[in-house]
DNA sequence: CCGATT
DNA sequence: AACGGCTAATCGG
């Protein structure tokens, strides 16, 4: 069909095993799929030589015999290549070979050649390779010139045979086609075994007016988005059908990773079934990540929101558990069908009639609350995909640490800095021992507090790292005698270069400023604007980058792992709030507390305005990327101990930190009174009205009036049931729940109660589901003296009433408190 | 009651 | 498989 040039985005990329070449694949404006094929690319990795050898290296590399299979393996190119490995200068030769399965053999026989000290990044996978070196981005407009053929694959278009394939700018793909997809399955004993219990339905929802549920079991005035097939085998040729026919661009699920696709694969092997769901008519793959799997799909972005969100929206949510229905609440504002419990779901399935309509539209609504979190979430994961530069399937599935890592290692070549090694073995555990003193918590004046002005630094830690020059590559430099220093640590000063910019820093600055910029563009748009969206959620990718890059350098896994920057930046954190919190004191602010970056002070008999002159001061003594900014006012706030505080506006709004209110291992009614004390307090001004609260809650428990959900606790199991050492009520209560069948995962949220009974308190814990079934009874002594009471004691100390009197065990007078 | 575990 | 600091409950000797 002859040389053609074109623009599409990239969706997908693999390194065909077999045909040893790159294959991108991707759409063109107008929606046609193509596939491009890039054969200039060619695999290679480094060999770290000393100078004097290089000739004899050179020789050496060209004598190897290397035979694979039956044929001899040639090197392609030898160039050398002048760079630094963590700032230090090295000699490198750069090997190219014509394929993978060539290059690996080639590793044993280069590192034992004398002269050549170690090879280097060759653990780079070569899909990874490619976008790191071709720039592009995933989702954006590339350009491609090359032949166009006709396509070996049946549902595409054509292909591309690539001579050029670059970037043009960073446009972002609109309005992809979605389909998200959620699986029913048949679960008599609780979790699902996919060995013996059927899929009873897919359901697919898109975001261009496709949804459906199939499924292999009829009743009557069915929905009309459900379509009948003849058995569970159907379901799949059905779901492989749609696939094809759909062309799906993004494929979403909530928890797909590790539940449908893998059910789905093997329930299709019981039929000796190959569904061919790829773009290149590949097998649907399960493979091994970590503790866990994923679902890939070959051409088509399989995203598992319940990994991404895990991974990285996690931290900011406020949602106890991570199930789709807390998550799309919180997110969406939108819940599952409410009055069915997917424990029924079997026994629903048999009655049929009006119970299995009612699961059709319970399976319909999850597939349909999945695609509006991906609608919701696509902005963000393309950006973090953009700034990663690698692909959304990959990128999708990234911890912050391999979020950083992956970055870095896109922008090193640009300051000639070649890739470390993925540290292993004892270069972990040796890592992992050598700990070092974070940052700085000021014990807090315990008590009740009014009219508090709150500072903090602005991106503290980002901000000392750009200063200071923070970077593996200029700790103790060669040309610097003193550079930025930092305080003792240990006895110790740090000195990091003061002539050239460390590659780590000099990343950061352009992050910050680049974000700097998006912010100002953001202010001036409407919030319900296209731009405004994209560029939130581009500054939100950045700001996740930037703020992990501290945690990734005292990380023991990192390629760029540094004690001595992760020692220093906390180091100089401590320096910084501790020399506010001294020089506050000087000019007769009181301080009630400070932690890490933040700042609590009480103006006593100072105005609002002596408090912004403050600051004003203390800003022009720092650095200039750092800065301390005013966070608000607080009408009053009371401070119980480190890290456990509460705070109200002037508005009556509550800040609340530490405290049980905001953790999810405590029961709902311990919280929910814990709130209404502490509003109580700060809000209406009464400790009358909190001592009511708590005495009527303690009545209402003692009468067994408290509904089960208040009184369940939520704990996660970190491990494995038999490898608790101390059997806390969470592992208890799911070792008695083991033992009647039902099965728990390291990572699973264990949901218990305390029932009446005798023995230790976990001798009494249940799991939720044991307590419905067995009707069992919470043990209302344990919610009062473990639950309520210990949740407000200390917020009744804090404002001067002992627990008796609380309790009502003695008679005091109450008063003198807020003029009352 | 107290250190270890979570 | 991002850091350390910190509080508090409960176990288990």
């Amino acid at each position: 069909m002859g040389k053609t040039l074109l623009e599409f985005y990239p969706f997908d990329i693999k390194y065909d095993d077999n045909e040893e070449k790159i294959v991108v694949y991707g759409y063109t404006k107008e929606g046609e799929k193509v596939i491009v094929v890039d054969n200039s690319f060619h695999p290679y990795f480094y060999a770290v030589i000393s100078p004097e050898d290089k000739e004899s290296v050179i020789n050496s590399i060209k004598n190897l015999k290397v035979i694979v299979g039956e044929k001899e393996a040639l090197i392609k190119k030898i160039e050398e290549y002048q760079s630094h490995l963590v700032g230090r200068d090295v000699t490198t030769l750069k090997l190219t070979f014509n394929t993978y399965s060539e290059m690996k053999h080639f590793f044993e026989p280069i590192k034992r050649i004398s002269g050549v000290s170690e090879l280097l990044e060759t653990d780079i996978p070569i899909h990874r390779r490619y976008l790191i070196d071709k720039r592009f981005k995933m989702f954006t407009r590339v350009r491609v010139e090359g032949e166009k053929v006709k396509s070996t694959s049946p549902n595409t278009n054509f292909t591309i045979l690539a001579d050029v394939i670059e970037e043009t700018n960073s446009e972002l793909i609109e309005n992809p086609k979605i389909m998200a997809v959620d699986i029913e399955t048949y679960n008599p004993i609780g979790n699902p075994r996919p060995e013996k219990d059927p899929i009873l339905m897919i359901s697919i929802s898109t975001n261009y007016g496709f949804n459906k549920v199939i499924s292999w079991k009829k009743c009557d005035e069915m929905q009309d988005f459900v379509e009948v097939v003849e058995s569970e085998m159907d379901v799949l040729l059905r779901f492989e059908d749609i696939i094809k026919n759909e062309n799906p661009q993004i494929i979403v699920g909530y928890n797909s990773d590790n539940f449908d696709f893998p059910y789905i694969n093997e329930r299709a092997k019981k039929y000796k079934l190959n569904l061919k769901l790829g773009v290149d008519n590949s097998k649907l793959k399960i493979t091994k990540r970590g503790i866990g799997k994923a679902a890939k799909i070959i051409g088509i972005p399989h995203i598992d929101l319940f990994i991404f969100i895990r991974n990285i929206l996690g931290p900011t949510l406020k949602t106890e558990t991570y199930n789709l229905n807390a998550v799309a609440d919180e997110l969406i504002g939108e819940k599952k069908v409410e009055g069915f419990h997917w424990t029924e779901m079997s026994k629903m399935w048999d009655n049929g009639g009006d119970d299995l309509k009612k699961i059709f539209e319970y399976s319909m609504k999850d597939a349909e609350i999945t695609l509006k979190l991906m609608e919701k979430l696509f902005n963000l994961i393309a950006e973090m995909t953009k700034i990663v530069g690698q692909t959304p399937f990959d990128v999708s599935r990234m911890t912050y640490g391999q979020c950083v890592e992956w970055f870095l290692a896109k922008n090193a070549h640009d300051f000639k800095e070649l890739i470390p090694p993925k540290p292993l073995g004892h270069f972990v555990s040796d890592r992992q021992a050598k700990s070092y003193e974070g940052a700085y918590v000021h014990k807090p004046e315990v008590g009740l507090f009014e009219n508090i002005v709150v500072y903090d630094f602005r991106s503290l830690y980002p901000s000392i790292i750009v200063s200071y020059n923070i970077c593996p590559t200029t700790l103790f430099c060669d040309c610097c005698k003193v550079g930025f220093e930092t305080p003792e640590i240990n006895g110790k000063k740090y000195s990091f270069c003061k002539e050239k910019k460390g590659f780590i820093p000099q990343l950061l600055e352009n992050l910050i400023n680049r974000r700097i910029r998006i912010k100002e563009i953001i202010k001036k748009l409407p919030k319900n604007d296209e731009d405004y969206k994209i560029l939130s959620a581009r500054s939100y990718a950045i700001k996740t980058i930037a703020n992990a890059m501290y945690g990734y350098l005292g990380f023991a896994r990192s390629r760029w792992y540094c004690w001595e920057c992760a020692a220093s930046i906390t180091a100089l954190g401590r320096h910084y709030i501790t020399k506010v919190i001294s020089e506050a004191e000087s000019k007769g602010f009181s301080v009630l507390y400070a932690d890490t970056d933040s700042l609590f002070i009480s103006l006593k008999n100072k105005s609002l305005e002596d408090s912004k002159k403050f600051i004003k001061e203390i800003n022009s003594s720092l650095p200039e990327m750092m800065e301390l900014d005013f966070q608000g006012f607080y009408s009053r706030g009371v401070f119980l101990a480190k890290k456990r505080y509460a705070l109200s506006d002037t508005l009556g709004n509550l800040t609340i930190k530490g405290l049980e209110w905001v953790r999810r291992d405590w029961s709902k009614i311990a919280k929910e009174t814990q709130i209404a004390v502490i509003k109580s307090i700060l809000v209406d001004g009464s400790k009358e009205k909190a001592i009511r609260i708590t005495r009527d809650t303690i009545k209402k428990l003692k009468e067994g009036k408290i509904p089960i959900d208040k009184v369940t606790i939520y704990t996660q199991l970190t491990r494995k049931i038999e490898d608790y050492e101390s059997i806390g009520p969470h592992v208890s209560a799911a070792i008695k729940a083991k033992e009647k069948g039902y099965t728990f995962e390291p990572g699973q949220i264990i949901k218990y109660i305390i029932v009446k009974g005798s023995g230790s308190i976990s001798d009494k814990a249940f799991i939720l589901e044991d307590v419905l079934d067995r009707k069992l009874e919470y043990d209302p002594e344990y919610y009062i003296n473990n639950q309520v009471i210990p949740a407000v004691e200390k917020i009744f100390e804090a404002v001067g009433i002992s627990k008796d009197e609380l309790l009502g065990k003695v008679q005091t007078k109450l008063g003198g408190f807020f003029g009352d």
